[in-house]
DNA sequence: CCAATCTCAGAAGAACTGAAATGG
DNA sequence: CCCATTTCAGTTATTCTGAGATTG
């Protein structure tokens, strides 16, 4: 019997993080950290609670995942006009510059992860897992 | 710029374990308890080093794991003759009870998932994270 | 008054590092 | 002697629950 397509899109992730965990600790971000950059780099101008619920865990959590970022320059938060409470984080220079340091190691990683597929089923992989995403959201 | 197959990874784990945590917990089971019995189910015999080395974590980690396991009477332990140190660790009647009853809700989980995906689809899926699954370790 | 965000404080669960004992 | 497994002990890092303050 083969395992469940849930268990293997565990085995996949934990591979991966295993990976990139070596990969990111000499230059001392964590998956969670360095995750929450990658996101910024996208969808800026996040909140806490707004990145608390991309990565599924609760807002105070990611308080503390920001904060760590802030000490370090990775990242500032300026208040939002609209929302006086609201606090809207941003990459800094430093954070940018971080990213892309670590833009060839990252994608030396997940070129060997697909190094046995071929562009169209690179695509096709691509596809699938984003109609999993949309379909568990 | 859309996100790297790494990301979107995480991203479908992140909401596969949060669904699966949901589903488990009126049941007393973590995920990672819930896996280490699933991976027995498949390779019985196991030892608490061959379970941590599954999952990436230490031996000590696994080790809490499978304490717990034991004492809910999921599984048991038994020395192995052919090796006086080693404790072989294999799915009490309990155990594999507990996971037939669980099957009907993990398995909805997995149709839910993959419910945009026909037969083909969901072949080529396996084979692609079976294909990266390979690579990486 | 209600909903959402942020922050502070305390507590609990999980994993790790280090070390020691056992056995092939 | 070396290596792997198991276990004990202590510690660290992380997340959670709960409460209170602020703002739209």
């Amino acid at each position: 019997m083969p395992p469940s397509l849930l268990y293997v899109v565990k085995q996949v992730e934990l591979a991966v993080r295993s990976h990139l965990d070596e990969l990111l600790r000499p230059h001392g971000l964590t998956t969670a950290t360095y995750t929450a950059l990658t996101v910024l780099e996208r969808r800026d101008g996040l909140t806490t609670a707004d990145l608390a619920r991309t990565s599924f865990v609760t807002p105070q959590a990611m308080a503390d995942i920001v904060t760590a970022l802030e000490a370090r320059g990775h990242i500032v938060r300026t208040p939002d006009p609209a929302h006086g409470r609201r606090l809207r984080t941003s990459l800094t220079a430093e954070g940018r510059a971080l990213l892309a340091a670590l833009a060839d190691e990252v994608g030396a990683l997940e070129e060997r992860m697909l190094a046995a597929l071929d562009p169209a089923q690179r695509t096709a992989l691509r596809a699938h897992l984003d109609a999993c995403r949309e379909a568990l959201s």
